[in-house]
DNA sequence: CGGTATCCCTGAAGATACTG
DNA sequence: CAGTATCTTCAGGGATACCG
């Protein structure tokens, strides 16, 4: 239900608040389609739910469910899990292999659009470009 | 450096005590090529290590790293979160979907291949055919 | 704004044969 | 037993155009 690209994306976001279709499109980054087909599926999972807009216009708001919130434990363990062993030390590297051979390519570290390095806290939300869930 | 079709469970399978290529192979049905590209990754990224073969045959084990065994708690909180929400009323269902569309196909249980339903804590060994992990 | 429909491409995974 | 090399398939994702 979740082990795909984007729908933890989803849930993380929507779990800080976001619940509308062009919020998560334009914060994850992710195609249209692709998007329209991860709410739907985690519509139909219980994980998300239609609101109406609470905003008063005419469009729909996507809430997370209690199995959807849930989730947070899942999200946090993660969270946690990167910070203690990817950031204690300072570094704040990512291990490339190669696609085919699982050799090691390079290792680079994860920087801001500006060039500057990211603390542990912003990985979450700000990931080296080409990465899903800038 | 987990996200991947494979290696979270072949991290769950370690924790269960697995070490050996062919343990993990076995139980998990992979393809040997990928599983040789996943464990490679795997120890790249220090979630595994090379150990020499306890049993003093001539060839190698894959031991979990600290970092690995920090894995646990996800795991944790991912079984938690299926427990929770999937089998407190006894059901044990999946959700399928249209993968284009995302529209609901139909739900089936989870059941052995002798047909028996599942129960919570085999589910995280035993999963319908077709489903990685088995 | 919030989608839907269509086309395309890539890369993850599988099958299989071979090897030390 | 534990891989490696090669080929193939296919589902996931992206781009784009269109719509109410």
């Amino acid at each position: 239900m979740i082990g795909d690209w984007w729908s933890l994306l989803i849930v993380r976001n929507a779990l800080m608040g976001q619940r509308r279709f062009g919020e998560f499109q334009k914060s994850l980054g992710v195609a249209r389609n692709i998007l329209t087909v991860r709410l739907r599926k985690l519509v139909e999972c219980d994980i998300l739910e239609i609101a109406p807009a609470s905003d008063g216009s005419a469009y729909q708001e996507y809430a997370l469910t209690k199995k959807g919130r849930d989730l947070f434990h899942v999200l946090e363990a993660l969270r946690q899990w990167g910070c203690e062993n990817f950031f204690e030390t300072g570094e704040a590297t990512k291990v490339l292999v190669d696609r085919k051979h699982g050799r090691p390519v390079k290792k680079f570290e994860l920087r801001a659009e500006d060039g500057r390095l990211l603390e542990p806290e912003e990985t979450l939300l700000q990931l080296a470009p080409g990465m899903p869930g800038r």
